[in-house]
DNA sequence: CTGAAAGCGCTTACAG
DNA sequence: CTGAAAGCGCTTACAG
């Protein structure tokens, strides 16, 4: 900068002024040009560090998630990034994994100014463990996650998505619904189950909930298995999300159950291979990409000195009706029978 | 740190030196046991940007990446995670995808000293668009990617873990086999086809290739297409990747072929799905998380001054055989005829 | 064994 | 309209 500042014959404060496009600067055209012309000789570029610890910020923010294999963060992640980038900011990633080992934790990051704030993306984590973080204070935002009792959160209409998903089933004719659900201590998880349980009860049917131990493939055939056993009369599931859904899929197959023909499944989420998988997954999708940009943005309002907010992300909600919807056995006796018909009652 | 010095009575230089363990302080155990003692005391957290400006080090890599869908790159990512963290690194992420508009650009990141160095892991830009962004000088890694012309690169053995899943195939019995392809312009690629061959000319077998465009389940399904007609004979594929290998099962599935009664398929590297789709997927398993912490190894040596290198992270190669590969229709004809006997020669 | 001082590369009130 | 100067919070030769 000093060298720009000689080349150009003036100070490097002006230099400064006129790189950050100072407002309340009122500078001669033919100086700025000089100044401009000098930054393009030198080939200078301006130290983020310096620049950083003057105005005591890092321009950078963390992403701290659980694993990045789970296909639903992969919108979250790139909506965050693109955001973050348009204004400024790089996103650094951090894992809650085993944030207790050797992971960069919550509060090293933001204790030694690496960032400026923390997106969180978790959810393992219970709520009562998130919030014991006592959080309150330090500027982070929880993505697609509420923590009850504090303020901060990015969220899609997880309950009307689920909704969604539920009353296609209940329109192709289903009356024995299920729900793969996450942990009850989870937010997210709730809002779906509550979406699920208001759609099945607003059509007068009887809601039945399995919960799912760990949120993947393995907990989604788990449950399911489970559900085989406890309601062998369902013809429609609603799983919590694509990888449950998959699992799910995959159990009730080896059961000897016939998707769509014996039971429906339809996702919470969809997931790149939902179209190439058989049966295609049917799924809703909701706005991940844009709830990934909108939480950078709630969080450079938080650090820039704003209040907490909880923001819910609407819109964008489709519907992806694939082969793993159809109407329940019942409706299609005639043309293809269940083949286990031992289970299908009345 | 002014405040730790005056509570430890010392000079701030001292509580540097004991904060960064100067090997040549030889200082009184009383002295370090009351800065100790102050650091506790006042809570006191280095700050990370004044060191990184004094030090002229980032402590910051950067990990650039076509996208975050593709679940190759979870254990990749989080292998260079946790070792850039043990290391006392940050990750940020960036993407290729786009890397000509908002993303931050290589040269910003790395001109702005955002960054000590960048790990690319890019299986989109071709070899010569990546050649042309002159980095010799820079810090650079190629992670799974080889960029010839160019040294600085941590990648598997691609060519191992083709033959290796080729082999598999033959010793089923399997005569006719072909490899769905990468683009020949992308080394990795380029070293998976070449194992496919020399293990199927090395069995005295004829080798097919059909080249992906564009390496996801699409490109998967649109090439196995192909394959069917131009190769209709064939009774084994290797898939250059998951997502294409389960495109091209779901293609065979569209056009009447069973997998595995009628063709196998196993994949280059596994998918967190694959055993949970129908037929859950075979493939050879190759040391990425590994591969991901070897990279960042290899940056930091080559920010600290060392010379760029070719490291290939080797052992750790797994054969999974699940449902998608069995013997070929020929040697189960008795059992399990083969649905499309007109396509079967001989 | 410990301290004083310079300096990393910026930004920003304050002068003039 | 432009410049001189202080200072962000560290680290590190150099003294003593």
């Amino acid at each position: 900068m000093i060298d720009v500042a000689r080349l150009a014959g003036v100070d490097v404060s002006l230099v400064s002024r006129v790189i950050n496009e100072d407002p309340k600067l009122n500078i001669l055209p033919t100086t700025r040009e000089r100044i401009l012309e000098a930054i393009r000789e030198s080939g200078y570029r301006r130290n983020f560090q310096a620049r950083g610890l003057r105005r005591q910020r890092a321009f950078t923010i963390g992403f701290l998630l659980p694993e990045v294999t789970n296909p639903i963060y992969g919108p979250i992640v790139s909506g965050a990034v693109s955001r973050a980038d348009a204004r400024g900011y790089l996103v650094v990633l951090g894992s809650t994994a085993g944030h207790n080992v050797a992971e960069p934790s919550f509060e090293d990051l933001l204790g030694e100014k690496r960032v400026d704030g923390l997106l969180i993306a978790s959810g393992e984590l219970s709520d009562a463990r998130m919030r014991e973080l006592r959080l309150e204070a330090a500027p982070i935002v929880f993505v697609n996650r509420r923590i009850p009792g504090t303020v901060g959160s990015v969220t899609v209409d997880d309950a009307a998505g689920s909704a969604l998903a539920t009353q296609a089933l209940v329109d192709l004719g289903h009356r024995r619904l299920a729900h793969l659900a996450g942990a009850t201590d989870i937010d997210t998880a709730a809002r779906r189950r509550e979406g699920f349980v208001s759609a099945v009860t607003g059509a007068g049917l009887t809601d039945w909930v399995i919960e799912v131990a760990g949120d993947d493939a393995q907990g989604g055939f788990d449950a399911a298995s489970r559900l085989i056993d406890q309601a062998p009369t369902t013809t429609g599931i609603i799983a919590m999300n694509s990888l449950v859904a998959t699992g799910a899929v995959r159990a009730l197959g080896l059961h000897g159950l016939r998707v769509p023909d014996d039971v429906s499944v339809v996702s919470v989420n969809d997931h790149p291979l939902a179209e190439f998988i058989t049966p295609t997954l049917s799924c809703v999708r909701m706005p991940l990409e844009r709830m990934g940009a909108t939480s950078v943005d709630s969080l450079l309002a938080r650090i820039d000195g704003g209040a907490a907010e909880d923001t819910m992300v609407t819109g964008d909600m489709t519907l992806c009706l694939r082969e793993s919807a159809g109407p329940p056995p019942a409706a299609q006796r005639s043309s293809r029978p269940r083949r286990r018909t031992a289970r299908i009652p009345g």
